[in-house]
DNA sequence: CGAGCCTGTGAGAGCGCTCTCACAAGTGGT
DNA sequence: ACCACTTGTGAGAGCGCTCTCACAGGCTCG
């Protein structure tokens, strides 16, 4: 960490309260045995009210709150969740705020059932073992892993340990973990009919990755939409980056000067190819008209305002926390949720 | 949740094995006792050679991972940490991404010393007393809060119940809580120096929210320059949002049409600004020079590039990490760290 | 009026671990 | 050869809680 400077003088918290009440104090307080105390803790209803109310006073008085880890201890559940972002750092957190919705999304979700909220943060495959084994060690009782990379072998290794997992986006390969995942290609065949629609004729995509399958799916959308129309496909491809959103839209109009309509895969590649349009004389809508995918805030600022197809992530978050919750619980859930996308018209195309 | 489909068909996982070793089934299988087992999974020294082989032999076939619950009942350790970030959730997770890179900071150093994040997300009154409730029930060894508002009351009353907190950024108000902040006020007059070292004549700002510690600090940082230099201030006040940047640029423009230079506080502030500033006809830099302040990875971006203020935001993440980290050893700390900020020259000024 | 039943409460075991303390065995000095 | 030590190991208590089970007391019902 460059530039720090300390100040002077020091100060210290004493380690946390030693001395804090116990079911038992509580109990002896009210009268009760530790028995009566827990049950009246936990909302027993099998307890005399004048004695549940004893009890209540008691826990008040002393500002009586239940351990956690002797709760467990013996319950076996930790009442939190793991959430785990696997992918290197530096992208998880770039000003895409995908990650960012989804861990709202489930932070949401989880607070309603009174759970907690782990994060983890991992990246190289060293640190995949780290999860199995806090996992394993009994500090979650469910995990969501939040992958860009559908072909993640962390999920499956988890469910055969026999740990609830829930997965984003449609596992690549065969898996048995549920999994959460928006309309990628019906949103990218809505996206290339709506540019049909309004009258474009030569229709080019600007492609996510092909490792990830929200890039896999949209592209599909794109070229089954565009088959259907008789059309040919005209295809670059970024890595869901501002900058290679304006490196594809250049090779674009290299390549295909005639181009007149950009299916962007997201809206944060669409803002550099609106750039690139520019700085290459290109009106938008007038000459090229381009749609992004995600409507992020972003799209709301570009010039002009990016027409754009919204997926629903913050959903994507609670539907995840959703099936992990009930996972948890011993019940059974469907295979996979799937969550729709829409056309958001503005004005670039 | 809008447009949610699923799928025909359920699956589900069976609750998380409950038939895990123990350390005694691991004692029992290398023939000696559960305190040595413990000693040797906790790494003591004072373990013969072969016996720790034998222990480690026997854990590795068992797969035995230690109880946490367990052993934080014993320990009083939990080996997790809290960050709490106090906003509405809309703000916290909107595309600036100063609370993720926070995060970001945090979870590298947490996991440098293998300790796990609870992410706690607070927005009403009500949800303090959870964080209180949860710290006081020993779920985390220590909490850190990343508040844009100084003046929140929460970090002191988690010190006063004798949890080590950390916050980010000077509290407003006398408090005995640790913190870790960036030199804003330096920030703001290295940009306004940089202005006036240009040339600049009639220099405004648009300034932050002035019930947040940065925006005050920046602001006076900004005044303190100005008057060094024997200039007028000239004042607009946004809220850290790109929409406010544009308005307060549009009645900056209104109310001193001979503006050169303004000091914006936050960059998405200031590419709102330099959007106003496109559309009422000046060019950036020539007509006005814009110096913005994060150095986000928009800054990059806009167009001209945006000069800006650096903050070093995940090395704040990563001060409070080490600040609470060592609080929680019973280390004693200093009342604060300041990071420091510099000028990055780009292509608006 | 006594047998059988709820209903509310307490005693006590036990979750899996750490850590203190006692003790066995080995080492060296006199 | 004896006594002090050191060093390695095991026995066992106990962390704070939940939950099973037994039981006391008050019912209902024949």
């Amino acid at each position: 960490m460059a530039g720090l400077t300390e100040r002077e003088g020091t100060m210290s918290i004493g380690a946390p309260g030693r001395d804090r009440p116990t079911l038992e104090s509580v109990a002896m307080l009210a009268g009760v045995s530790r028995a009566t105390a827990s049950r009246v803790v936990n909302g027993s209803t099998t307890v005399a009210p004048h004695i549940r109310e004893a009890v209540r006073r008691a826990v008040a008085d002393l500002g009586y709150v239940p351990n956690h880890a002797a709760r467990s201890l013996v319950t076996q559940r930790t009442n939190s969740i793991a959430l785990v972002l696997t992918e290197s750092a530096g992208r998880v957190f770039s000003d895409d705020p995908y990650f960012t919705t989804i861990v709202e999304g489930v932070s949401q979700e989880l607070d309603r059932a009174g759970k907690q909220l782990v994060l983890m943060m991992v990246n190289s495959g060293a640190s995949h073992d780290r999860v199995e084994q806090y996992a394993v060690g009994g500090h979650v009782d469910g995990v969501m892993v939040a992958s860009m990379h559908g072909a993640d072998p962390l999920p499956g290794t988890l469910a055969r340990m026999g740990i609830p997992v829930v997965v984003n986006g449609r596992p690549m390969g065969r898996s048995p973990v549920p999994y959460v995942d928006v309309a990628n290609e019906r949103g990218a065949r809505l996206a290339v009919r709506h540019l049909i629609e309004t009258g474009r004729r030569r229709i080019a995509t600007i492609a996510g990755p092909q490792d990830m399958v929200g890039g896999v799916d949209r592209l599909t959308g794109y070229r089954a939409e565009l088959l259907a129309a008789d059309r040919r496909s005209i295809v670059a491809v970024g890595d869901f980056t501002r900058q290679s959103g304006i490196s594809a839209m250049r090779q674009l109009l290299a390549d295909e000067p005639g181009v007149d309509a950009v299916f962007v895969a997201s809206d944060l590649m669409a803002e550099g190819a609106l750039r690139a349009l520019r700085q290459a004389g290109r009106r938008v809508p007038d000459d090229v008209a381009v749609i992004g995918f995600d409507d992020n805030e972003i799209a709301r600022f570009t010039e002009p305002p990016l027409t754009t197809i919204r997926q629903p992530i913050m959903d994507i978050g609670r539907a995840m926390a959703r099936l992990v919750l009930r996972l948890t619980d011993g019940e059974e859930v469907e295979p996979s949720v799937m969550l729709s996308t829409e056309l958001i018209r503005r004005e670039s195309t």
